[in-house]
DNA sequence: ACATTAAGTGATT
DNA sequence: AATCACTTAATGT
């Protein structure tokens, strides 16, 4: 079982850090649709992707949610290591997306192995940039796209994370996680469908393109 | 057969 | 693009 953390993590970082994350790591399992980290919550671990996706989601009071980015296998989440670091609360949910396998690294070796492993350094650096750059993805996409390129580009994103062209999820679940409306994704799905580049069944919408 | 959930549609803002 | 109100279709019990 320990050998996932092998699996994920050979190349990226050094054996004998990989030992050391053998030793303190627990190692958990989630189901699609499992919550992992949520808003509020103090942060005292920090998690390590073995196997699967967690997409994570910022809400507004008000019910609103926006889906931000995916993290996959060899990836962490970089908000909880603001957190650690920081001792604040989670500004995000961090939910399943599939079947996944997560590593929990308690934060007090978070400091230790910066100093003690230039691996580890580099895999925060590097995860910090690519966070950022996602971001700036999440940003170009609700400030440049219209609703049409939105959820054509998610639908995309999710094909190419799920590594299938048919995907299992309702309007509604769409709607949620692009912040809109169950009615308004149903019209967009209907007018794709029409242009060729999808096909709708129920709970089910193939990506043809 | 009935209730529930998902999806489609016209009209209005 | 959002909301309302309503219809239709699929699915579960």
């Amino acid at each position: 079982m320990m050998d996932l953390i092998q699996q994920a993590f050979f190349g990226i970082l050094e054996p004998a850090l990989i030992e050391e994350i053998e030793d303190v790591a627990t190692v958990r399992f989630f189901n699609e649709g499992d919550i992992i980290i949520d808003f509020g919550q103090y942060i005292k671990v920090m998690p390590l992707l073995l196997e699967g996706a967690i997409k994570i989601i910022r809400q507004d009071e008000d019910e609103g949610e926006l889906l931000l980015y995916y993290v996959e296998k060899g990836e962490t989440c970089t908000m909880s290591i603001a957190c650690c670091v920081g001792d604040k609360k989670s500004e995000i949910r961090a939910q399943a997306e599939m079947k996944t396998t997560v590593a929990l690294v308690p934060n007090r070796y978070l400091d230790d192995w910066l100093a003690k492993y230039p691996s580890w350094r580099n895999f925060i650096l590097a995860s910090y940039s690519s966070r950022m750059d996602e971001m700036l993805g999440a940003i170009d996409n609700l400030a440049f796209m219209n609703m049409e390129e939105r959820i054509l580009n998610h639908l995309q994103d999710k094909v190419k994370l799920l590594d299938n062209r048919i995907l299992t999820l309702t309007h509604q679940q769409i709607a949620s996680e692009l912040n809109t409306s169950r009615v308004v994704v149903s019209r967009i799905l209907k007018s794709l469908e029409n242009e060729e580049k999808i096909l709708l069944l129920r709970n089910e919408i193939r990506v043809l393109i």
